[in-house]
DNA sequence: CAAGAAAGAGAGCACTGCTCTTGCTTTCGC
DNA sequence: GCGAAAGCAAGAGCAGTGCTCTCTTTCTTG
């Protein structure tokens, strides 16, 4: 990747920057259902035919704009990964989901189209699959500090029935081989319900239900950080509040 | 509602029928961002014009497909409550949470309909909240008739902060003034829980992480029920009397 | 039985995603 | 430096969409 590039080449980023924030531009506005590539190309000055040099098609576009915003609320998580390095793990767990639930909450269209239903016929390509674990890896890297630094319990809950146990290892083999393999099952599930309680608030789940959202989600992520073996800030042997 | 009805009404019923079932199976066919109005009329031999006399827009045929999404995983949950009565507690969880899951797997584009990103521009009107509660009402049930038998704990999780305490004690007045508040806040969280790792599931979030779903799915509601306090069938106390 | 309501048919409008052809401009091999 | 090749934008056009309007047919009801 060279950073000086031709002229023509330096256009075309440009150009497909520009297709995709007025694309995220309308997909605030209106949706992903009534994203209209004529729109977007009229809102830009250009033909609509046009538009087909830059991305072979919608779902293409689509599939652009899922890539960003994974790798965006990926980007959310990890910022606060690392801003909180050193705090007691419980902390930083729920620092790590409330990032992610921020970013959701403020993209809540972006975030529609990447933990809600696939929209394209069924996309979701090879491409995806490293910006959508991100999340995930974040959580992981606060488990792992939390192991090395001496401060993981055991998770909550029964003994892993068998195939869940075998998917777990074949997981910790991969991905923290230094972890308990019942903390990875639960580190997984608790993964799987961050984004039930985000998805649940940004798709109106929640209305007439809760309220104050915040607080109750806090509540939640602190409570899945102790299942997967997180001390509570009581039981932190460091000092702190 | 009478149920005799005149020749004419009848068929309204009958014609209005063949339409959202014909606009399911499309649905499962090619999803419903693909689902066309004409391609509905056309499948039934009417001309798409017809179709408005039923319903005044695609957005309405939207929310009534909704609508019996919502009855439908709701009945399959309470049929699970009404087939476990008696069971343990944490079985009839269980059984609630892996029927709406079941539902689900076999129904992934009605599912995500409700559970996915809204889909019309911003619908969700007041009809379907009635509908959209069945299936946490069917786990509060759960809960509330393990508190009649007695065999109900305390939820695990630190002691609720203040506003997300108001917002259970509300809920706790209109559907369950017998339950605990942290239990009502538990339940809350762990209802949400459920549905984030099934949405995992249908969406295809767990692709190359967890193959064993079925497994999993039950060995994290189990995790679930004895969150919100149901006891373990290890620790269930045997029937007294 | 006749007046009224309800239902279907068809044409038409504005819009969509997408393709193809036509010119123009930039890049690159010689 | 120049001609060929590639990249790019524009325009017309196609098939399809949601939706509206008008007109005709069918059923319900006083």
């Amino acid at each position: 990747m060279s950073v000086i590039q031709g002229a023509r080449e330096r256009a075309r980023t440009e150009v497909t920057a520009a297709i995709k924030q007025e694309a995220r531009n309308q997909l605030a506005a209106e949706g992903a259902a009534r994203l209209s590539l004529r729109a977007v190309a009229r809102e830009l000055g250009m033909v609509s035919s046009a538009l087909y040099r830059y991305f072979p098609s919608r779902d293409e576009l689509f599939t652009a704009l899922i890539i960003d915003a994974y790798d965006a609320i990926g980007a959310a998580a990890e910022e606060a990964l690392a801003a909180t390095a050193g705090e007691p793990p419980a902390d930083r767990w729920t620092a790590v989901c409330r990032a992610a639930r921020d970013w959701a909450i403020a993209h809540p269209h972006e975030y529609g189209l990447v933990y809600g239903s696939p929209v394209p016929g069924y996309s979701a390509p090879q491409d995806t699959v490293v910006p959508a674990s991100r999340v995930g890896l974040a959580l992981v890297a606060v488990v792992r500090d939390a192991q090395r630094d001496g401060l993981l319990g055991p998770p909550q809950g029964r003994p892993l029935a068998e195939p869940v146990r075998t998917d777990a290892a074949h997981l910790a083999s991969e991905l923290a081989p230094d972890l308990p393999i019942p903390t990875i099952a639960a580190l997984v599930a608790a993964w799987a319900q961050v984004f039930g309680i985000v998805s649940f608030e940004v798709f109106g789940q929640f209305n007439g239900v809760v309220e104050a959202r915040g607080p109750f989600f806090d509540q939640a992520a602190g409570a899945l950080g102790a299942q997967v073996g997180l001390p509570t800030p009581a039981e932190t042997p460091a000092p702190e509040r």
